[in-house]
RNA sequence: GCGAAAGUGGCGGAACUGGUAGACGCGCUGGUUUUAGGUGCCAGUGGGGCGCUCCCCCGUGAGAGUUCGAGUCUCUCCUUUCGCACCA
């Protein structure tokens, strides 16, 4: 065996061996419980970046430990391939969307193959393949006939000089990302899907799901936000019409403090308003700009207009006048809230900032109100009472809010109401790059539903956007088409679908990928996903739709399951060094922490020596200039170095900080690694171990091998701590490079602790493991070894050791046999030098004994 | 603004159920192999004190509390990160 570690030659060769024996082909008739390992598949932004490098090789580490445990394990992997990116690229180099996005998967595949993945890629699917594709229309259409897909008005973010819908992501400052114009709301025709009917179960259901963070489910809870209320009309008559404004407060106990309504500026009231007063209609206007983002509107300034206009309170008729504010979303309840200055901290400042009057109606205790200033209790629920309501007054927030309600509906003004932050998804995006939406729009019939049997609707794949609208909508050749219905010349829906569609379901369709329907009885056994690791910025939207589309297809008779994911890992971001300079006209340009030398402190561009300035540690992307390409480290290190650094350096739910030193690191491993095996190897062939005849050193090696298997086990296998497990098994060959063979009995420990450490780490860097076992002089491969197990009588311990503490201060340290009884302990541990020193011959009070651990003497 | 997390040596992190704080790695210091650099190997490395293989004091973002015992539990505060519905 060659001493020397050669990655570049060791890793073609697993791959190659891999590859020849299909070993990752997953079946559904292989025997063994099934074990479904996915990863979030990845956008085909060009090159892999180290985020997918992190999640796969967590992926691929689990996948290799449960096919050692005896599963059958299935490792997918596609191509979330409909984007924005894609079109930006076209704008920016004229390549057409499909071709750049075809180029970058057969790049990145390739990646992914060169670090070892156990990826069975027979089932790859790609979201922008028709055959994909053609089943988000399918299930489009079967939700709409359903009902639980409608249309309805939405607002998007305008740019008024290119005429076009602007993501989120292009409006930079409230302007336009092209041409810097400020952005405006516009409200469209948009496609919703009915989530909100989902509300209460994907809600309910977060508590059967034990193998997910709780982080991500509170996360999710408030996002779906439940909370019960009461929905309140204010009568008034208008163009001698009678009506009323609806609003939803989760504190009715307060109405009687309101003192005015806030509508928002879209709700039809604040428009019809708005007719013949200039003053209204500007405010109204000034509403329209800027962004759409929650956000947004929640941080900026609350501002708001009187209207002259007045509501009845619906218990006391008293008049109450409409305000228009900006703070108020149309999209959340009733568009519409009461004002109840005294007890909202919101109202109470815009009441401050308007002159508006503040009830106190709720108090605690004898503490006294003082309108000026805000206390934090004037908002409580609990442990206050109602005063100045009249005959409301002395009850509490339940009692308040039952009788204020039954009075409400008695006058037919309100009820009690669920009512959920939830909005129902809109999937309609004016985009090119994506699922087209099976409508076709005909003069006579008005949206017809393409039929199915003329699903797919396939998307031109060769136009290139010029940046300013859809270049879907100026392609004759797929606008043109007949009306299913009454056969007239007609045009087809040019807006594509939200690409979370296409991520809603693809973990599905790789259990079934050449089914000639959405999924096929292969899914049934595959299903649900045993575990699901993807980025925590996921924790909401993707999972929420993915649970929500779940429900959909199971109340379709598709599927018999109720929750996609049974567990969940939710891995951190891999950060790195910003490094930048200003420019005199203020301009930022990003260097790469590659291109940075730090000299005494002081961050130096290597092209010229200058000073750069440091924006410290930031998650890697394209926009701080601050990735590091994982290709060179393949070629430099090999994957295996690149998988252990990963898999070492934070655990996978934290962030993980990049850094060159701790690669570095790794592979001063590896090849320690090899060499220790090269060198006893070269010893020649090792007795059979006889774990009766080892002396007192080979004892405690073997000892150490074993815990080491045990602790490696659990720390692979539950708590996902692979770093630790890493550790261990360091540790472990730090034991066996002080250990001093004397005799064959000392090398058939040796041995096994090698075959061992080889088993353990062959998860994590299967190249080097699969050459190293055949060196160990094993004829199986080292992928299809069962994981090793743990010999309990090896782990026997004759004597412990025992921490002795005197009122919970570390004072010494006793040998007790294993075997001692608790009093026995506890005189060796009063008996102690140092021990008895600190009792100093004070009375002992107690005497606390942790077996095994730990005695605490209380004086 | 709302929601969710996280703060431990020079650095990444460990301490799983309230029981030895700092495992493992990086970096650094000293020694050693080598013509030299690198690599490798050995030793040391939280801060302070001391009579220096002993032992003591301090120490887990800040402050308070519960407990025989708190990095871990409770409360208040500070800081950082993530998400907020059209980036994926």
């Amino acid at each position: 065996m060659d001493p020397i570690y050669k990655p570049e030659e060791i890793e073609p060769e697993a791959q190659a061996a891999w590859a020849g024996a299909r070993a990752f082909a997953a079946r559904e008739d292989a025997g063994g419980e099934k074990y479904y390992c996915l990863c979030m598949l990845p956008y085909p932004s060009g090159k892999l970046h180290m985020g997918h490098v992190r999640n796969y090789t967590i992926g691929d580490v689990i996948s290799r430990y449960q096919r050692m445990r005896g599963r059958n394990v299935l490792q997918p992997m596609g191509w979330d391939a409909f984007g924005l990116p894609a079109e930006n690229a076209a704008i920016a180099n004229g390549v057409p969307p499909g071709r750049w996005t075809r180029d970058n998967i057969d790049y990145m595949r390739k990646q992914l193959k060169a670090l070892g993945f156990g990826i069975d890629w027979s089932r790859e699917v790609a979201t922008c393949d028709p055959d994909y594709y053609r089943w988000n229309q399918w299930l489009f259409l079967k939700m709409l006939e359903k009902g639980l897909v409608y249309q309805k008005t939405g607002t998007v973010n305008w740019d008024p000089v290119d005429q076009t819908v602007l993501a989120n992501e292009q409006v930079i400052d409230g302007r336009g990302w092209r041409t810097g114009a400020p952005v405006e709301k516009r409200a469209i025709p948009m496609y919703y899907m009915r989530i909100t009917a989902y509300a209460d179960e994907l809600l309910a259901a977060l508590d059967d799901l034990p193998g997910w963070p709780e982080r991500v489910k509170t996360m999710q809870a408030n996002w779906i936000g439940k909370s019960e209320g009461v929905r309140i009309a204010f009568p008034y008559a208008l163009d001698n019409h009678d009506d009323k404004l609806w609003v939803f407060t989760t504190r009715a106990d307060t109405l009687m403090g309101v003192t005015f309504v806030a509508i928002a500026a879209e709700h039809p009231l604040a428009q019809r308003l708005a007719e013949g007063r200039a003053d209204i209609a500007a405010f109204v206007e000034k509403c329209r700009t800027g962004g759409a983002t929650e956000a947004e509107l929640a941080t900026q300034e609350k501002e708001g207009v009187p209207t002259g206009f007045h509501v009845a309170h619906p218990l006391t008729g008293e008049p109450v006048e409409v305000w228009i504010g900006n703070y108020v979303l149309m999209g959340y309840g009733e568009g519409a809230v009461m004002g109840v200055p005294g007890h909202d901290e919101r109202d109470f400042l815009f009441a401050h900032k308007y002159g508006l009057p503040i009830k106190q109606v709720v108090a605690a205790g004898d503490a006294a109100y003082d309108a000026d200033n805000w206390q934090p209790w004037y908002s409580d629920k609990y442990g206050v009472v109602t005063v100045n309501s009249g005959k409301y007054d002395g009850l509490n927030y339940q009692q308040a809010t039952d009788a204020i309600a039954a009075d409400l509906a008695a006058a037919g003004c309100g009820e009690k109401r669920v009512q959920y932050r939830l909005r129902d998804w809109g999937i309609s995006r004016q985009r090119y790059w994506g699922c087209p939406i099976p409508i076709i729009h005909c003069e006579r019939c008005g949206e017809v539903p393409v039929p199915e049997d003329e699903l797919p609707v396939v998307l031109p794949e060769d136009l290139v956007s010029d940046g300013s609208g859809n270049p879907l909508a100026k392609s004759d050749e797929f606008m043109h088409c007949e009306c299913p219905r009454c056969g007239g010349a007609a045009r087809r829906e040019t807006d594509t679908m939200d690409t979370f569609v296409d991520s809603s379901w693809y973990y599905m369709r790789y259990t079934s990928p050449d089914a000639d329907s959405m999924v096929d009885a292969r899914a049934h056994y595959w299903l649900p996903v045993d575990q699901y690791i993807g980025g925590i910025e996921h924790a909401i939207l993707h999972l929420l739709y993915s649970r929500f589309w779940t429900r959909v297809m199971r109340d379709l008779g598709l599927l018999t399951i109720d929750e996609p994911f049974t567990n969940l890992l939710t891995q951190g971001m891999v950060l790195n060094q910003i490094y930048f300079r200003r420019s005199d006209s203020g301009r930022i340009t990003y260097y790469n922490p590659a291109e940075v030398d730090v000299r005494d402190g002081q961050a130096v561009l290597i092209a010229d020596g200058e000073p750069v300035e440091s924006g410290g540690l930031g998650a890697m992307s394209k926009s701080k200039n601050n990735g590091v390409d994982p290709q060179t480290l393949i070629d430099r290190y090999g994957a295996d170095t690149v998988r252990l650094f990963t898999m070492f350096a934070a655990p996978p739910e934290q962030t993980l900080e990049w850094s060159e030193a701790g690669v570095e690191g790794a592979a001063r491993f590896l090849k320690r690694l090899y060499r220790m095996v090269a060198e006893h190897v070269a010893q020649g062939q090792t007795a059979a171990l006889l774990p009766d005849k080892l002396g007192t050193a080979a004892r405690e090696l073997r000892r150490q091998t074993h815990a080491t298997i045990a602790k490696v086990g659990d720390d692979i296998g539950r708590r996902y701590t692979f770093k630790t497990a890493i550790a261990a098994i360091m540790e472990l060959l730090n034991a066996v490079g002080r250990f001093e063979p004397k005799s064959e009995q000392d090398h058939a420990v040796v041995a096994e602790a090698l075959d061992a450490a080889v088993l353990m780490l062959a998860p994590i860097v299967p190249h080097v493991c699969h050459r190293l076992w055949q060196a160990l002089g094993h004829a199986d491969a080292v992928i299809d070894v069962p994981w090793p197990d743990a010999d309990a009588a090896a782990l026997k311990r004759d004597e412990l050791e025992i921490v002795v503490q005197v009122n919970g201060k570390l004072r010494g340290r006793i040998a007790v046999a294993a075997s001692a009884g608790r009093g026995e302990v506890e005189a060796a541990a009063l008996a102690e030098e140092n021990v008895q020193r600190f009792v100093g011959g004070k009375p002992v009070r107690k005497v606390i004994v942790v077996p095994g651990k730990l005695v605490n003497v209380v004086v």
